[in-house]
RNA sequence: GGAGGAGUACCCAAGUCCGGCUGAAGGGAUCGGUCUUGAAAACCGACAGGGGUGUCAAAGCCCGCGGGGGUUCGAAUCCCUCCUCCUCCGCCA
């Protein structure tokens, strides 16, 4: 969400900047008479309360007198009336205006590229070296399913399309990934280690920008205001929403473990074999709250963080800024991931780092102050995927594959995978 | 699921029956000061906070006693509703 101040002071400038995401703004014409016609109504109606109120006191001194007060109570009737009309129109308008504001996507940083679509995003770097292979390298689902560690037939069975069970050494290789992930960004990095609720509120969701935009994107509980979380970003940016922390607070730095849940709406037909793509997936999120003159520093750490994972498994990636037209609703600047595939011979996303600014943080109304008797500002938050632990397994086994159809398992997994070498 | 109880500021807590100098007492913590070689103790002082409006800035004003609504000239106090927490019973991984 957009500070109302900043954009009323700043609206020609902002409807510009928003411009470069190809996003519908046409609603956005409206704040300006929304916005005039509800300091109009405060002042009105502020200055009626404050009659009210003195009044009153006078009504009171009057009654201990025992002394007529009939008309001036008659009198604030008609001005309680008043104000109950004043503030009911602005009631309607203020939440018109908020639903307007929370549409609104965040404004790009200046250094993000401007672009249309992904084919403008920026390689910002690669690491690794792709494999050859001497044979034709085959796709992740069919090695995993022929290796036993995966059953995708009879999970749809037992749910749906888009869902897998992981069993055997995939299971294992699943357990392993999420240990060795978490190890490495709370032992080495300094994040401190969380498992969030995989349900939440509405609030929540408003919190992080998921809601009220991308409902249909998300798995909701029937009968409750309840929804699946689609990535631990929700549970884990709320955890200090409506609070106001102090600047010795910050940096806080969480990783969390989580399964998320993605309807995938729109997305039918892509990806509709393999790992890639699922209703259901388990990832490590890191998720910071920060003063907003680190935020950029900060970001560039967090995508190292999650670079890491991938550097330790030996695996190729490239790192890419995306462009105005690719950043998403919520993020200012963000920067994907992307592994190397060999069976599709290109690089997928498997994190994506994001810096909102106080875009999230307004929203979710996380402060701190800066001195014991300052004045409270937002912070800034960034997330990161560290990483999604299902694309992690598909990119092992494809870039880890032998021609006899077995897989190396990386040297760094194998003290969590009881010291085996291969899976075959 | 059944029966009770409770939410007041950073923390504890009075006030709620009986609406009006409560414009929220008191204590602790915190911050500043005096004293001291330094510290502790003691004493003095500051301390709702937050939001909105307004303004170059400010003053002023409005809203704030878990959230929302209502009654009233006037609500921490009365009414309705929701949420959260606690105790007991039942059930249960």
């Amino acid at each position: 969400m957009l500070d109302m101040k900043y954009l009323r002071e700043n609206f020609t400038e902002v409807k510009e900047k928003l411009k470069f995401r190809g996003e519908d703004l046409s609603d956005l014409d409206k704040f300006e008479e929304w916005d005039t016609r509800r300091r109009e109504l405060i002042t009105e109606s502020e200055e009626l309360k404050a009659k009210r109120n003195d009044v009153s006191k006078q009504i009171s001194v009057l009654k201990k007198e025992k002394q007529d007060a009939d008309h001036m109570i008659k009198e604030m009737r008609e001005v309680g009336d008043r104000i109950k009309e004043l503030d009911n129109e602005l009631k309607e308008l203020e939440d018109k205006l908020q639903t307007l504001l929370l549409s609104v996507p965040n404004i790009p940083h200046e250094s993000v590229p401007v672009g249309e679509s992904e084919d403008d995003n920026i390689e910002a770097r690669t690491w690794g070296k792709i494999p050859t292979f001497n044979f034709e390298a085959k796709p992740h689902w069919d090695l995993a399913t022929n290796l036993g560690m995966v059953d995708f037939e009879r999970a749809s069975k037992i749910t749906g399309s888009r869902f897998v069970f992981y069993k055997g050494l995939g299971a294992r290789l699943e357990r392993a990934l999420m240990n060795f992930m978490m190890d490495l960004q709370v032992d080495e990095h300094g994040y401190e280690e969380a498992i969030p609720p995989y349900i939440v509120n509405r609030d929540s969701l408003t919190g992080t920008g998921q809601l009220p935009k991308f409902e249909e994107d998300l798995f909701k509980i029937e009968g409750w205001d309840y929804y699946l979380i689609p990535t631990a970003e929700v549970p884990v940016t709320n955890f200090y929403r409506d609070e106001i922390l102090t600047g010795e607070d910050l940096p806080k730095k969480f990783a969390a473990y989580s399964a998320c849940f993605r309807s995938e709406a729109g997305s039918a037909g892509r990806d509709t074999r393999g790992l890639i793509r699922q209703h259901q997936f388990n990832k490590i999120e890191l998720v910071q709250l920060v003063k907003p003159e680190d935020s950029y520093e900060v970001l560039e750490q967090l995508t190292g963080h999650a670079e890491k994972v991938l550097q330790l498994l030996d695996l190729p990636y490239r790192v890419m800024s995306m462009c105005t037209g690719d950043l998403g609703f919520t993020a200012a600047k963000k920067y994907d991931i992307e592994v190397w595939i060999p069976s599709s011979n290109t690089y997928r996303e498997i994190s994506s780092c994001s810096n909102f600014e106080d875009f999230q943080a307004r929203r979710a109304k996380i402060r701190f102050r800066r001195e014991p008797n300052g004045k409270p500002e937002f912070v800034h938050t960034l997330n990161g995927s560290g990483l999604a632990i299902g694309r992690t397994v598909a990119a092992i086994i494809e870039n880890y594959q032998q021609e006899d159809g077995t897989i190396k398992i990386p040297e760094v997994l194998r003290p969590y995978m009881g010291n085996k070498e291969i899976i075959g």
